[in-house]
DNA sequence: TCCTATACATAGATTATCTATGTATAATAT
DNA sequence: ATATTATACATAGATAATCTATGTATAGGA
């Protein structure tokens, strides 16, 4: 299935922090995690990650170093902070509460079971 | 809560589209209920739902008609179309693989329990 | 030696939504 | 009667997230 792009819109900021606090990453890295972890509907550009990583390492939300492979090539690692993790908090909150209240404006209880 | 706009992103389509599989409904009324059903969640804008109606007008998704009120009011309804009701379906489709797929970003398997 | 995958980066386009504003009428309060 | 507020539709321009396109550079395999 090809899902509308602007459905993405926000939610990619989340994913990207969940998937440093399982531990640091480097961006093409999170890139090919996202594709494989969903089954190709996330497909993330490069020209979407680094910007989004750019602005979150101002925010404070992560951090980043440089380490280099046996192979000489050097890479950019990512690592959340405690900042970072706070975010993440308030963004699945925040999620979730929207995914409910998507489901009760489509599936609106009757009035007699309402609070 | 106040949830990041960036969220709604697409998914105002499809709660449109299943507000008017109800029945026909004028823009005000759309926006009430929106806010109603949601907590206020979703307080949309005229600026937002208006262009969106006429977007789907164009698209065959809705058609829309004049209606009286009794007060002399003019208002503006709208009622989904068999072409309507079938973008309906595709989106809360693609709606509910979007959501899956963030989960396994979110919550990836470990590899012994994969398919 | 050439091609592909890796790796990071930026500029500009696209699009959904918002803010701001405008017009007009009905209902309510003073 | 008059003023205010809610209703009702509408458009223009701003904002922000993502995309497309492009660039640079290196590693690894054919």
């Amino acid at each position: 299935m090809n899902i509308d792009k602007s459905l993405l819109s926000g939610s990619y900021g989340m994913m990207i922090l969940s998937l440093l606090k399982e531990r640091e990453k480097y961006g093409y890295q999170m890139i090919n995690e996202l594709a494989l972890r969903s089954d190709d509907t996330f497909k993330m550009k490069e020209g979407t990650l680094y910007p989004i990583l750019h602005s979150m390492e101002k925010q404070g939300y992560v951090e980043s170093f440089e380490k280099k492979t046996d192979g000489g090539r050097v890479r950019r690692y990512y690592r959340i902070t405690k900042k970072g993790l706070k975010a993440l908090e308030e963004k699945k909150a925040m999620w979730k509460e929207y995914l409910s209240k998507v489901n009760a404006v489509m599936e609106p209880k009757p009035l007699e079971s309402r609070g």
